[in-house]
DNA sequence: TTTTAAATTTAGGCAAATCTAAAAATTAAA
DNA sequence: TTTAATTTTTAGATTTGCCTAAATTTAAAA
């Protein structure tokens, strides 16, 4: 039987493994899961004993293919909770996190097919984020982060890459939600943050911000 | 803040405490939880420290007034979940308890209230238990035990008082759901089982079974 | 009322998940 | 390419929740 802080191991890893490419540092993993270094070391031999993980000393991990599996099946959880959460019972978008955060380990299989099945197959959770099926297959996604725009084009918000509260409360400050126009005025070389307009009203924002808004251009 | 394992004993001790009146006991608690006399003694004194129940050494337990609440709360989250898993997702009354079993513990109280909302303010569960409100008040009810019915008397279920799967399949064996009309034929004294008839039909029951079936005389 | 049986508690240990501090390996800098 | 800085791992502890075995207390029986 998986645990609960294995499960959070896991979902941290495939977070850093989607961001960077190559295995996730120890330290990396640390940082994602407030923790010590050191007891990330150990957690990692024990999820390697259960083959969750491929683990190089000092090279760091990478999800094995059961791994891999689990960590998209919590994923599945906390993103179809988080539609429930929304669209069933009135929650704001950024009010949702640190419940699914706690959902998302409930297990029984019969539960996540029903809850599926009863918000009818949702496709993308409440911050535009895909959502796996039930054989793990993420749905095709045409956007981009507002980071990668060019200078001139435009499109409309589609997703968010982080659903932390203090994020998405700023972004409630600029007025952008899901479906705001946005267009790139400006690309500022020395730091990477941009001049945009936000439904035909000027504002300037961080690369930071930008990186994690998902746009699909027009 | 309160763990897990802590949640399940003041579960426990106060389902113990509604059957008989008085303290729970070590061994009646570490039945209900499946457990040892000892780890139960550790437990007691964790929750003595934290003011939840009052114990005296080799007398037995009880809930405190904070206890209660916090127990109170928790079958009332499982209550609430087991109306959800069965009205909105198409479970059967003899599927739920595991599942709600986990998600009684889910701590958010913004989730509870929507939920009850989202539900419609329910009374009772799918095996006709009240649900406590939000101030911990029970509904008040009419139904009897089967066994405390006397010969000749009828009326029909409106509930159990035990949702484990083996006794909920049994009863589903003898067509006895929420609704289905009883009538009491004859007491066998010897060992207090009764003959009664189910929608008519004639069947024999113990008293164990009957002491877990509520019903609401005519 | 003494003896026996049953219930409860204590003592000592174990596994999971964490920590701090120190050692070892890797990477970056001089 | 040595040295310094950073990252990672090891060693040793701690807390929670549980266990077994032994001691103690309470209740029941002779």
């Amino acid at each position: 039987m998986i645990t609960l802080a294995e499960e959070n191991y896991l979902k941290a890893i495939l977070k850093l493994s989607k961001n960077s490419k190559d295995s996730a540092s120890t330290n990396a993993i640390a940082e994602e899961l407030d923790t010590k270094a050191s007891s990330v070391t150990d957690m990692i031999k024990k999820l390697t004993d259960k083959q969750l993980v491929d683990y190089v000393p000092y090279r760091g991990v990478n999800l094995s293919r059961s791994g891999l599996k689990k960590a998209v099946e919590i994923v599945r959880k906390h993103r179809l909770w988080e539609v429930f959460l929304v669209t069933k019972l009135q929650f704001k978008w950024d009010e949702v996190h640190d419940v699914a955060e706690q959902l998302e380990h409930i297990k029984s299989q019969k539960l996540v097919d029903a809850l599926d099945t009863f918000l009818g197959y949702p496709q993308h959770d409440p911050h535009g984020e895909p959502i796996p099926n039930k054989d793990g297959q993420f749905p095709k996604s045409f956007s981009k982060q507002l980071s990668e725009l060019e200078k001139g084009s435009s499109g409309h918000v589609v997703g968010v890459s982080q659903d932390n509260q203090s994020f998405l409360q700023y972004l409630n400050s600029l007025n952008i939600t899901l479906g705001t126009p946005i267009r790139v005025i400006q690309k500022i070389e020395f730091d990477d943050s941009l001049e945009i307009t936000i439904n035909k009203k000027s504002a300037h924002i961080s690369n930071d911000v930008a990186k994690n808004l998902l746009i699909k251009q027009i």
